[in-house]
RNA sequence: UGUCUCGUGGUGUAAUGGUAGCACAGAUGGUUUUGGUCCAUCUAGUCAGGGUUCGAAUCCUUGCGAGACAACCA
């Protein structure tokens, strides 16, 4: 049962606004956002900031937030992602309003306004070439040029554009353009291009179109249409918004005051370092195969995310934390890791594996003899109870909790030296056994039978508590070990290398032969636990009884390797 | 040599004319049958100059630095 978050005091400045907003009495009080994903790829943790955001608002102000595919562009959109998309957003938590909404759903009345606009003299037919557009256009500092097909009158315009839409002309042979000014300082407004010819069925419409709208012809519209208030998106479209707002004028010119105007809020965008966090990038680790597809534990996908063993409050909680401003920012890593540990260790079950085994024999114990000990499931959270695990002659440890010659500060095991079993008993290290090139194949203990977990004599110091599985109970298992994807803090930051020259060779070791408690054969994939002193690991979606394979999610905080360093 | 935006500890983010706070990271100590958790303490910041003001991170100004914008992508 997940308790009710109480939603945290937002002081960040788009609520600010929104206040401001409500001050003033606009759009009648009402809120409504909405999250506008395009169809082209899978969800990343950058839209997860978004989606917590969007959908945050509407939770704190007790309104609602739609869901909107943004479908212009048939080209790249696939329903693979439609479905994608709409599973990681429920994942995370959030619930839209209503159906999902398409902007596709608004082409015919986006096609009315286009002619509206023509009839106005806003918007022109024009026959130049994608390079004769480039090069009329302008750069920043220098103005454009006017195109030779602008001052069309408007019959013409009229009829050119429906036999546009009647599929009269070939893709790129005309386009519509708003009429706006050339010599703007904002590029956008240099006549920005508002329906192509793209002969391609789309997932929605199938062949009824072969024009399609841009995006910004497209985006502020079906906010009007939706009625919208505060359409918020990421910096880069801050240019947009005088284009945003013209679209809106232009359309809205004649007509009756609308109750709701939308307005358009940015906001910079979350960075995470170690990563690349572009659709267009992470499509291509996934279609070079550098990685196992779009749910590859090392992805900054959401899916991804959530098979490493990511928990959607983890990543709500990312999202908190790393705030919302307009500064360009980058996260460092360990904020997404501390927020995975934070959740986990108050509900991850604790269990035993081990990854590196090497074998323990306890001496004096009984050959046959088999004892189930008691073990407490969660110190964190007593109402998990507490389960039985099997101990006998001779267990499995890990190699890294043995050493022939340890330094002072190491705790573990070693010649001589006496550890705690967990949930077991203390027990000596009298001899070990190596082979012919120096590794330890065996490690003889002795145990005082005084010392059994609970006893009273268990109750004396020992620097060290190992973790342990018996070696005749144990069952085996595949365990996936993840670290970061790329070697560089920002992989596409250099504008010489691509950021492939950066992958990590080591991010991803797969181990076999690991050996795990009897418990751990009725894990589902997806479910996450704690192995005991290592870290957080969920069975794999392919996990199952026959073969288990668990995917590390995050290492506990250790102390020790700090030490070591 | 355009327009717009942004500069607060290492990283994020508050303070919007009135004591620069919080989180992560880092350091030290304590507790601990996880070298985990938890607890305590500490380290560390307003890009620079000038101005307005009793008082400036906040307002003005100049500079410096960073980012966005020239796809028939979104």
């Amino acid at each position: 049962m997940s308790k009710p978050e109480t939603p945290e005091i937002k002081n960040n400045f788009i609520y600010q606004e929104i206040d401001k907003d409500l001050a003033e009495g606009k759009n009648g009080g009402k809120i409504l956002t909405r999250f506008p994903p395009e169809p082209n790829g899978y969800l990343h943790i950058g839209h997860a900031k978004s989606i917590c955001l969007n959908f945050g608002i509407a939770k704190n102000y007790k309104a609602a937030c739609n869901l909107r595919f943004d479908d212009t562009n048939p080209v790249k959109e696939d329903v693979e992602y439609v479905d994608s998309i709409q599973e990681d957003i429920k994942w995370l938590g959030f619930a839209w309003e209503g159906e999902p909404k398409y902007a596709s759903d608004y082409f015919d009345q986006l096609y009315d306004w286009a002619v509206k606009l023509i009839k106005k003299g806003k918007a022109y037919v024009c026959e130049l070439t994608p390079e004769e557009i480039a090069a009329q256009k302008g750069t920043p500092t220098v103005p454009g040029t006017e195109s030779p097909y602008r001052n069309r009158s408007v019959d013409e315009n009229l009829d050119l554009f429906e036999r546009m839409k009647k599929g009269e002309f070939k893709d790129g042979e005309k386009i519509l353009r708003a009429k706006i000014d050339m010599a703007s300082p904002n590029m956008h407004m240099r006549d920005p291009i508002m329906y192509r010819i793209i002969h391609k069925p789309h997932h929605r419409t199938g062949d009824k179109w072969c024009i399609y709208p841009m995006y910004d012809y497209t985006h502020g519209q079906s906010d009007f249409i939706e009625a919208i208030t505060h359409s918020i998106c990421t910096l880069e479209f801050e240019v947009h918004r005088p284009l945003y707002n013209w679209f809106l004028d232009q359309i809205l010119e004649g007509e009756s005051a609308p109750e709701v105007r939308p307005r358009q809020i940015e906001f910079a965008r979350l960075n995470l370092n170690y990563t690349v966090m572009s659709k267009r990038k992470l499509l291509e680790l996934v279609q070079k195969g550098i990685v196992a597809g779009w749910d590859d534990p090392r992805m900054p996908t959401i899916s991804g995310l959530r098979r490493r063993g990511y928990t959607p409050a983890s990543i709500r909680m990312f999202a908190d934390k790393v705030g919302v401003a307009r500064r360009e920012n980058v996260i460092d890593m360990g904020l997404l890791e501390y927020c995975i540990r934070e959740d986990l260790n108050k509900r991850a079950m604790r269990v035993n594996a081990v990854l590196n085994p090497v074998k323990l024999i306890i001496t004096n114990y009984p050959e046959d003899q088999v004892e189930m000990m008691e073990t407490i499931n969660n110190p964190e959270d007593v109402s998990m109870g507490a389960r039985e695990i099997p101990f006998c002659k001779e267990l499995y440890i890990e190699r890294d909790d043995f050493m022939e010659d340890p330094p002072k500060k190491y705790f573990r095991l070693g010649p001589g030296r006496e550890v705690r079993l967990k949930s077991g008993y203390i027990v000596k290290c009298e001899d070990f056994k190596k082979d012919a090139d120096g590794n330890i194949t065996e490690i003889y203990c002795t145990y005082d039978p005084e010392t059994k977990s609970g006893m009273p004599q268990s109750n004396r110091k020992v620097k060290g508590t190992l973790h342990w599985v018996s070696a005749r109970h144990a069952i085996d298992a595949e365990v996936r070990l993840y670290d970061r994807l790329f070697m560089d803090e920002e992989p596409d930051g250099h504008k010489e290398k691509d950021f492939k020259e950066f992958l990590n060779p080591d991010s991803l070791r797969i181990l076999s032969g690991c050996k795990v408690e009897p418990f751990l054969k009725e894990s589902k994939p997806l479910d996450g636990f704690q192995f005991q002193r290592l870290g957080y690991f969920c069975a794999d979606k392919e996990s199952a009884q026959e073969k288990l394979i668990f995917n590390k999610t995050v290492g506990l905080r250790d102390s020790w390797a700090k030490v070591n360093k």
